[in-house]
DNA sequence: TTGTAAGCGTTATCAG
DNA sequence: CTGATAACGCTTACAA
């Protein structure tokens, strides 16, 4: 259809069509908008036409469209979205995850997606953004942090020329934000009634202290008080640290030497829960049989001698919640939602291996 | 120093600023480009002061700037980059550990770092590109990918108002590209030298037809022809299947079978070695002892029991690759360097658990 | 050393 | 239904 693109040279122009039709660029500018009321059929069918063997690409000059609109406050559409994620984060499978949803579905409505991440050492310093923000070339933002991060994210992003563009939280909810959340309290109700269903009773649970961690923690309370057993008589807490492993098989060795009876632990997620089993290894134990293990997440498997994962987890539904986020703020940039929305997406219990009853 | 920002209602222009100090926002945009022949000192420090008191933002304005410099065909840089990356990187470490590289250096020089796959499905079809590579909004990409699909992408960006600007190119080197290359050749010879000095013979080699697999299996060779042997009578090919990890395993699975001579593997990359070690595991052979294994890459452990990494492996300097490459871009776009440059980087074999001498 | 004029490509507004 | 005009904010080229 198209003629081959023979000089690449200089952009097609509306007044170039204009030329061709005998029309003004106005004329011109209406057809391409389909503003069927101030354009007869025909003119806009012939200025169509010729936009098309011109090769017009309305995308080409952007930069005019924009500044023109910027007399009138209005917002263009740049087809450009940024997430800000932990530092680090391209090394867990539990934020590629949520990152390759989003992908699936950004791409396909070519939507761009760039990478923000941030540290601790970021987040003290008073840097401004980048100048893709600053210039408002972003048309919205996923966000997925702690909760005193994403506070500070939102401030100064609305400090930008992002203004009041959309943000879309996923995990942990944040204030004036849609999110995409998971049942964070059926999460540990699941995983502790499970061990409970087994027979265990004296519990270590790995866990941070904030959302959804938190929310976790009172499934797992229910999942005791709905048998008549006092949680914290059985229940150990022991610290998870977000990014320091060491740190987290040192709390794990302490409390398992502190709470000997102890029969089972849930892991923050599955990485921590692999770390566990290795750490039962040297201990001497065996998992399942000293030791039951589950997990959260279900991206990082426990391999057995066979290189079949043995791990019971339970599965957080990450690929579809980047899914679901990316839907979110499409919606929300193309103005077919102004609400704020929180979608609670569905976690289940997968069995595997890594727990049995406690040997008695 | 700057005074809160009072009003974000509109942005801050250079006639602004002009207002203020009694002169013509021509001078002020001279005097903020540091033009010191045709500014006085004085007006100079006069107009700064009033930029900074007022918080006047170059970025901000891009849009404008750009459309005003089309006029003299200069490009502006715009402080984006994207990646060219497999659809489905992001759930291998290879790639991740590449694009944190590249992130590291990226984000302290401000500039924004989008995520673009592509799959063989969207190469097909007649997709053009996102529109921020139609509106030439992108100053540079990093593309990693087989040469059929490099060659397209590159295509297609020069195409687009991307037209000439710089690509770098990772692990595998394209025509009229700068590339970050690693010494592939030697990474074959390491791998084969150091089963060959532990004596082993027959060994099995799994890789792609592509570079820069077809070096390595130079390297192979080398380390065999060095000692006199000839490396068709010894060495074993079994096909790697990019992605297809069943097809890879039983491919492994028939050369184990039709060869039953063989005592080592060279798997294309560590997790491969670790789905052949999970196969010798249930054809009832142990690593080392009854197979040997070498993997590459150095990024996905092999845990041994106690959860220690038992790979021996060729470590490619994978996170460095995506920093030079980063900095190589930066470089280009920046105009510091015009012509291309090839840089390929060490790598070196980590002996680890995984090889042991052939039981004769 | 500074000011003036014109234009980048688009859109809103008003006139015909 | 269509055209003319001005403006978005900036930069180059030329004039003072």
């Amino acid at each position: 259809m198209a003629s081959p693109h023979q000089t690449r040279m200089r952009a097609v122009t509306l007044q170039d069509i204009a030329d061709r039709c005998g029309v003004t660029k106005m004329t011109v500018s209406r057809a391409l908008h389909g503003d069927t009321r101030n354009v007869s059929m025909e003119t806009s069918a012939r200025i169509k036409a010729v936009a098309l063997e011109l090769g017009y690409d309305p995308s080409f000059n952007h930069a005019a469209r924009r500044l023109a609109l910027r007399k009138c406050g209005q917002d263009v559409v740049n087809h450009l979205v940024a997430m800000f994620f932990p530092s680090g984060f391209q090394q867990w499978p539990y934020y590629t995850t949520i990152f390759g949803g989003m992908l699936e579905v950004f791409m396909p409505e070519k939507f761009s997606l760039l990478t923000h991440y941030t540290s601790f050492a970021e987040r003290a310093s008073e840097n401004a953004l980048p100048p893709v923000f600053m210039r408002g070339d972003v048309d919205g933002a996923i966000i997925s942090r702690s909760s005193a991060h994403t506070q500070w994210i939102c401030e100064r992003l609305r400090a930008t020329a992002f203004a009041e563009r959309p943000i879309v939280s996923v995990i942990t909810p944040v204030e004036g934000c849609s999110a995409v959340l998971i049942e964070a309290e059926l999460s540990g109700y699941l995983a502790a009634n499970h061990l409970l269903d087994l027979g265990h009773r004296h519990i270590i649970h790995m866990e941070a202290a904030n959302p959804p961690h938190d929310q976790r923690m009172c499934g797992i309370c229910r999942a005791y008080e709905e048998r008549g057993l006092d949680p914290h008589a059985h229940l150990v807490y022991a610290q998870w640290f977000f990014d320091d492993e060491n740190a987290t098989v040192e709390a794990m060795d302490a409390a398992l030497t502190a709470y000997p009876r102890s029969t089972a632990i849930i892991a923050a997620n599955d990485r921590t829960a692999v770390l566990a089993r290795d750490l039962a290894h040297r201990r001497g134990m065996r998992v399942p049989d000293d030791l039951s293990l589950v997990g959260f997440d279900d991206v990082t498997p426990m391999p057995d001698a066979l290189g079949h994962n043995m791990l019971t987890t339970v599965r957080l539904p990450l690929q579809e919640v980047g899914q679901q986020a990316a839907r979110l703020l499409l919606q929300h940039i193309r103005g077919h939602r102004r609400d704020i929305e929180q979608i609670t997406l569905p976690v289940n219990l997968i069995e595997r291996g890594s727990t049995a009853p406690p040997r008695v």
